[in-house]
DNA sequence: AATGAGGGCAACCGCAAATGT
DNA sequence: CACATTTGCGGTTGCCCTCAT
């Protein structure tokens, strides 16, 4: 409680990158919270943390997005929606920070999108509760309309973690549905899956 | 020159999952 | 097995810079 308090906020000064690049160089990366006690940086873990993850990393890449870049998010959020670190895996040097923030404030406008209009559908039990009940309406439910509204909240999203036989018996269909848009919106984009958590998904299809 | 608005981006926050004890 | 701690993620905030007035 009093400790949070100790803990500087903001930007980073130079000195502070020096600091926790050479703790870096030393130890290795991990062990955030130690990071404070050791250095005497007045950073809490996370912070070093993010730090690290999003400036000081040498895979970080600086400056502008290229027109490849930018073209490779677009489908890739067109298919993952707001998963940036699994966006942002795909995108050499970038980081899911990075990603984001240029998605919110460039991209979304190039493509005359509202900023996060895309529903997020994450891995942990509370989305696979949202995912069921889309998948309620689904199966309930014969207008083609509100079939594609479901459809479009896309099941390479819920993929990545672990789903009963029902939740991937639904994947497998939808995914099988979804599949040659996919392939007509994004030719060759399917390649860039190959290691992404999808294995439910492909084995069931 | 002063200043207010808006854009861009780094960093923070809260939550959940993963890991450790 | 239960609890604590650490790590990772996505959404949001707020600072700084530029530009128009």
């Amino acid at each position: 409680m009093e400790a949070e308090n100790q803990y500087k906020k903001g930007l980073w000064t130079e000195e502070e990158d020096q600091i926790l690049l050479e703790h870096i160089r030393v130890h290795g990366r991990g062990k955030w919270n130690r990071i404070p006690k050791v250095t005497g940086l007045k950073r809490c873990g996370k912070s070093c943390r993010l730090r690290w993850l999003n400036y000081l990393s040498p895979h970080v890449k600086r400056g502008g997005f290229s027109e490849e870049e930018e073209d490779l998010i677009i489908r890739l959020h067109n298919l993952l929606g707001n998963r940036w670190s699994l966006i942002a895996g795909r995108v050499p040097g970038r980081t899911d920070n990075q990603v984001k923030n240029h998605w919110n404030t460039h991209l979304c406008k190039k493509l005359g999108l509202k900023k996060q209009n895309r529903k997020v559908v994450g891995t942990s039990k509370k989305h696979f509760t949202q995912l069921e009940q889309t998948n309620n309406t689904l199966s309930s439910n014969s207008d083609a309309k509100a079939r594609e509204v479901s459809q479009n909240e896309n099941p390479l999203l819920v993929a990545d973690g672990e789903a009963s036989n029902g939740e991937a018996q639904w994947m497998s269909n939808h995914f099988a549905e979804s599949l040659p848009l996919f392939q007509e919106d994004s030719p060759g984009l399917l390649d860039f899956l190959d290691d992404y958590h999808f294995d439910l998904a492909w084995q069931s299809f």
